[in-house]
DNA sequence: TCTTCATATCCACATTTATAGATATATTGA
DNA sequence: TCAATATATCTATAAATGTGGATATGAAGA
């Protein structure tokens, strides 16, 4: 399994973890919550930036500027579906950064 | 096994691996290598601050600041023998990060 | 086509972090 | 006691990051 192999990888994947807003992200892109603004279907899967704006309590644009910083990193997948962007968790480099933080950090 | 709990201690390790010098440092102090300017026994456990001095050539504060990032984050462990300072990892910390990484987050 | 809405990007500002020189502290050895 | 050495802390500065308001882009629906 490929691991998080160069040392720049590395760095951008634990800034993007070393703040709490972004540990909340995570964390609520795990539980996948209720679906954008109650406007789409309950079986999409990931969430959209307008609920991670709700539930963090902060600006349109810092929510953006979070899951650009997330998936520069490569740890969370973003995909558009009609005006949305569904933003959720990107297991297998997860499961890699664990994978790494265990074996060679 | 306890984990790294809480959000602040998350953060704060993670803040202490995102920066390319001080996951040097930590492999650094996993080969240990060459003990302090080949003035004192080879085998100690640990690094002093001038071999990291040395090795990542930065200056003197630069090294002092750095591993105080990583100790505060609690991944590394200081000790003082005579006028050195002596680093060394905390293994069970790493491991704790480590599981905390693949269990957590 | 025009309006509305979701999101990215731009801009400005505040805060944090990195860096290095200077100084302070403490230990060792003469 | 004094000089040398190792390291932490202080100070200043530069660079990076976080934040939110404003604007731009692009899709959806009337």
């Amino acid at each position: 399994m490929k691991k998080y192999g160069s040392e720049e990888e590395r760095v951008l994947a634990f800034k993007a973890l070393s703040d709490a807003k972004r540990l909340q992200i995570l964390e609520l892109l795990k539980a996948r919550g209720e679906s954008c603004c109650s406007l789409v279907a309950r079986d999409e899967t990931g969430l959209c930036a307008c609920d991670l704006e709700d539930a963090l309590g902060v600006s349109q644009s810092v929510v953006s500027h979070h899951m650009d910083a997330l998936c520069r990193a490569g740890l969370v997948l973003r995909e558009k579906r009609g005006r949305w962007m569904y933003y959720s968790r990107n297991e297998p480099a997860l499961a890699r950064l664990a994978e790494t933080v265990a074996k060679e950090i």
